[in-house]
DNA sequence: ATGTAC
C-alpha cells in the first residue's frame, strides 16, 4: 500500500483529484498533489478494507481525510438502496455530529473591548451547561419526543423566532429537522441512556465540540450569495459544532454489539474486525437505521438547544434587541437515502459534508436558487468557512471536507505542542486575544493547531477541485468548550 | 466522541 502511494507520486495526473485503484476497487480522492502525497499510507489500508463491503458503489475521500475507528473520518461511501449495505462503523460514533450556525445583529467593533468579550463568555457560561445537568433541567421537553421527531418535538417556547411555516426559520433553516423512524426500536435501549440523553440535551460534549463567537468577512466571489443569505462584512455570528452525546454513543453500541453477531453467525467480515457492517434489508441492519435516525433528531435538537441558551446569554448581555438568526444546521456524520439522477442510493458520510449547488432539488426552500450554506470549522484559533455547493461537486455525490482534519493523536499533541506555542496562536494577553471559557489553557492543548492540518489548504482543495466555492470565511473572537 | 471497564 506504501509503494502504491509512492507510484501515484511519481506520476500526478490531474492537481486536486485521484482515482487510486486499490486491490479491493477504486478509491476516489479530492485532494491537491501536495496534501495526497502527506498522506498516512493507512488510510488507503483503510480504503481497501471498507471497499470488501460487498456491493459497495462509490467510495471517496475528502483532503482532510485521517485515519479513524474502521473508517477514516473524510469517507463518502455508497450503496444502492434496494441491495446495499449500512456500516455503523462508516457513521462512526458521534452519530448526527454536525454544524449550525446564528447570524447576530452585533458586529466585531461592538466587540473590540476584551472585557466586553469576556463577559459574553462568561454567560454564555452560566447559560450553555458544559457537562450533563442535574435531574430537572429541561423538564418540559419530553425526550422521548425529541428522538421520535427532532425539532418538531420542541416546545413552543424554546423556538423564539416564531413557530408558523412561515417565519419559523430556525425550524426551517436546517438540512432536516426532523427524520421518520419505526418507533417500536426505541424499546431497545437500556432505560438508564434515556436519564442520561435528558440531563445531556443542550450541552456541548468533548473534544472538538464547540461553540465560538465570530466574525465574518465576505468572499468577494461570492458577494451576491452572502448578501442573499443576509451576511455583511464584521458581522459577528455564533458557530455550533455538536452531536448526539450518550445518546448516539449508546445507539453505535447496542446496534454494533448486535451487528457483530449477525456477522458472525452469517460469516460477513473483512480484513479489520472493526469495521461492522449489515444487509440493509435485514433485522439488524433495519435496526441500526431507524435507532440511527433517532440519534440524527437528538444532535439536531442538541444543537438548537445550544443555541438558545447562547440566545439568552447575549439577551442578557446586550438587551433584549439582541438577535441571533438561524444560518443552517447541518451534519457530517450520517447516512441516508438520497436520489441521484435515477437512482436510490444510501449514502454514508463521515467526517464529509453534503454542499448542493444552486438549483439542486434536495435544497431546503430558503437555499433553492443559491444552494444552502455548507458549515466548515477550522480548528481552534483558525478560521471557520462557509461554502456552496458547486455544479461539479456532482462527481463526488455533492461531499465536500468536514474541517481541517486531524494530523497528531491528542497525546502527541499534548508532547510536541508547547503553551507558549499555543497561547500565541489564541493570541493571550494581546487586544485581540480569542477569549476562552473557565477551562484552562493547558486543558485544551490537545486541540491546538498544531494537531490539525491547515483548514485553508483543505479549503482550496476543495475549490480547486471544483466541488464548492467559499461565500465567507468566519473568524474567531472567543471559543467555548465542553468537558 | 463517548461511556465504561480497567
Amino acid at each position: 500500500m506504501e509503494r502504491l502511494l509512492q507510484d501515484n507520486e511519481q506520476r500526478p495526473q490531474e492537481a486536486y483529484y485521484r482515482k487510486v485503484q486499490l486491490p479491493a476497487g477504486d478509491l476516489h480522492v479530492y485532494a491537491s498533489d501536495s496534501l495526497f502525497a502527506g498522506l498516512d499510507y493507512k488510510v488507503l489500508d483503510m480504503a481497501n478494507n471498507n471497499l470488501q463491503i460487498p456491493g459497495n458503489r462509490y467510495m471517496s475521500y475528502t483532503p482532510d481525510v485521517h485515519v479513524g475507528v474502521g473508517t477514516c473520518i473524510g469517507t463518502t461511501a455508497i450503496w444502492d438502496m434496494a441491495d446495499g449495505y449500512v456500516s455503523p462503523s462508516i457513521v462512526g460514533s458521534d452519530i448526527g455530529c454536525g454544524m449550525r450556525l446564528h447570524l447576530t445583529n452585533l458586529h466585531r467593533d461592538d466587540l473590540r473591548d476584551v472585557k466586553l468579550r469576556r463577559k459574553l463568555v462568561k454567560a454564555i457560561e452560566r447559560h450553555l451547561p458544559v457537562e450533563e445537568q442535574a435531574r430537572g433541567h429541561f423538564s418540559d421537553i419530553r425526550l422521548d419526543h425529541i428522538v421520535r421527531k427532532g425539532l418538531s418535538g420542541l416546545p413552543k417556547k424554546y423556538v423564539p423566532d416564531g413557530y408558523t411555516p412561515r417565519k419559523a426559520t430556525s425550524l426551517t433553516r436546517v438540512e432536516c429537522g426532523k427524520f421518520g423512524l419505526d418507533e417500536s426500536y426505541l424499546e431497545r435501549l437500556p432505560e438508564t441512556v434515556y436519564h442520561r440523553a435528558h440531563r445531556q440535551l443542550g450541552t456541548l460534549g468533548n473534544g472538538n465540540h464547540f461553540a465560538e463567537i465570530q466574525y465574518v468577512e465576505i468572499d468577494e466571489d461570492h458577494r451576491d450569495i452572502a448578501e442573499q443569505w443576509g451576511l455583511s462584512d464584521g458581522q459577528v455570528a455564533v458557530m455550533i459544532h455538536s452531536g448526539s452525546r450518550a445518546w448516539g454513543g449508546a445507539v453505535n453500541q447496542y446496534c454494533s454489539s448486535e451487528i457483530v453477531k449477525m456477522m458472525s453467525r452469517r460469516g460477513l467480515g473483512t480484513a479489520d474486525p472493526k469495521l461492522l457492517f449489515a444487509p440493509l434489508d435485514s433485522e439488524s441492519g433495519q435496526m441500526y437505521v431507524n435507532l440511527m435516525y433517532s440519534a440524527l433528531n437528538y444532535a439536531v435538537v442538541n444543537r438548537h438547544l445550544i443555541a438558545y441558551a447562547i440566545r439568552e446569554a447575549g439577551q442578557q448581555v446586550f438587551g433584549s434587541k439582541f438577535e441571533m438568526s438561524t444560518l443552517y444546521d447541518l451534519m457530517h456524520n450520517y447516512a441516508w437515502e438520497e436520489k441521484h439522477g435515477k437512482n436510490t442510493l444510501f449514502v454514508h458520510r463521515k467526517g464529509a459534508t453534503r454542499a448542493l449547488p444552486p438549483g439542486h432539488p434536495d435544497n431546503p426552500d430558503a437555499y433553492a436558487e443559491t444552494g444552502h450554506p455548507a458549515l466548515i470549522p477550522g480548528s481552534m484559533g483558525t478560521s471557520s468557512y462557509i461554502m456552496v455547493g458547486k455544479p461539479g461537486g456532482q462527481s463526488n455525490y455533492y461531499s465536500i471536507c468536514h474541517g481541517a482534519g486531524r494530523i497528531r493523536s491528542r497525546s502527541a499533541t499534548k508532547r510536541l505542542v508547547t503553551m507558549d506555542q499555543f497561547r500565541s496562536s489564541m493570541r493571550i494577553g494581546s487586544d485581540d486575544e480569542i477569549v476562552v471559557n473557565q477551562r484552562t489553557l493547558e486543558s485544551l492543548i490537545d486541540e491546538s493547531p498544531q494537531a490539525y492540518k491547515d483548514v485553508d489548504q483543505i479549503i482550496d482543495s476543495v475549490v480547486g477541485a471544483g466541488l464548492a466555492g467559499v461565500v465567507a470565511k468566519c473568524k474567531p473572537l472567543a471559543a467555548v468548550k465542553g468537558v
